[in-house]
DNA sequence: GTCTATAACCGGATAGAC
DNA sequence: GTCTATCCGGTTATAGAC
């Protein structure tokens, strides 16, 4: 029998798709159990609150985020050109492949959930935060090395971050005021890409 | 008696601060009468649901927002340099001012909202299409010009607000993975605009 | 227009049989 | 481990006096 099969697994796997779909505060326990095939009974045999279910699911959520992220920030020793046109690649198709991820988290850290906020506290010391350090490091030594124009490298950190999350963060506002031209989503994507790509090596390799 | 004294008008800003703070689902019809000094009989008599005093809430934001972007993309004629470094200042003052706007927004976007796709999907034939499609113009002419790179200039607008965005909508998240360095606000924005004029500017000027 | 009291319902949590 | 029945507090909404 599959890990996946018991009644436990089967119940996260439910209690994320609807604390996704409704939010914490939208989310219902009925739901969740009608959507594991269970009972609300069986949720606080497992677990002992809707808090305490809450906080396994974003704990879950946090691992798989921070592994990912991890491997994309695995440089291998290459290029300027090559390393920002990868960080991109890869972060835009975990982007098209975990939407659900970027909308319970943008939900919750709008709510100041403080389930997530004690989550997210926990990882002041993560390794998280070192493998940001040396991406910014890496941007230094470029400059230091004439191969990139010397610019803070935080900032651009954010601004590759904040090129890559835009699509995915407004995507229904996008679809109302571009809506013809966001019909092929596959063609949007593609074009996202170059656009990013291009923005960023224009902009950061020496003129 | 000002306009603004009167309960309707006392209930709407309550119910304002108070969908900001808990979102849609987590406001207590309740605490929006207290905080209007009434009581919640009155919001029924003035609104007829929940519902509908959030739907009169969102409209209000929405023409907010467009009287302010509009004034934003009422460019002068000016030269391109001039257009972005301005586009970008005044998107993220406004940012810095109502910071609860964007907050509401994305929490609900994100939520599936039907009561804000309602209202967004009004929006249709408003005039903020007709203000992005000058923009988007305008980017078309200048390459014509010879006085920008040609792009794309769907995804160029989209790169401007996504790298405007970045910071309000992910500060949670970077005050603790950069909790030094977010220490002192002005200096962040002050950073951050530099650095978002800079990428723009040298992306998209003539090589 | 304003207020109190209350209806009607819903959702998280638990008791207890099997 | 699983299930049914139920408690209990809280929330939207309304009736009706003033």
């Amino acid at each position: 029998m599959l890990k996946g099969d018991s009644t436990r697994n089967k119940i996260m796997a439910a209690a994320r798709e609807v604390f996704v779909e409704k939010g914490y505060d939208g989310a219902r326990m009925q739901q969740i159990a009608d959507r594991a095939g269970a009972n609300k009974a069986m949720i606080y045999y497992y677990f002992n609150s809707k808090d305490a279910l809450f906080e396994a699911i974003i704990r879950d959520i946090f691992k798989e985020i921070f592994r990912i992220y991890q491997s994309v920030l695995q440089l291998e020793d290459v290029d300027l050109r090559t390393m920002i046109t990868s960080i991109v690649h890869e972060h835009l198709i975990f982007l098209q492949n975990h939407p659900e991820i970027a909308r319970l988290f943008l939900r919750e850290v709008h709510s100041d959930n403080p389930i997530l906020y004690k989550v997210m506290n926990e990882l002041r010391h993560d390794t998280a935060r070192r493998d940001i350090k040396a991406v910014m490091k890496k941007l230094e030594k470029a400059a230091d090395d004439g191969i990139m124009r010397r610019v803070d490298p935080m900032n651009t950190i954010w601004n590759i971050v904040g090129l890559d999350l835009f699509y995915f963060v407004s995507k229904p506002l996008i679809n109302v005021l571009w809506t013809k031209e966001t019909r092929n989503e596959a063609k949007v994507m593609q074009a996202r890409e170059e656009s990013i790509v291009d923005l960023l090596l224009n902009g950061l390799l020496p003129r």
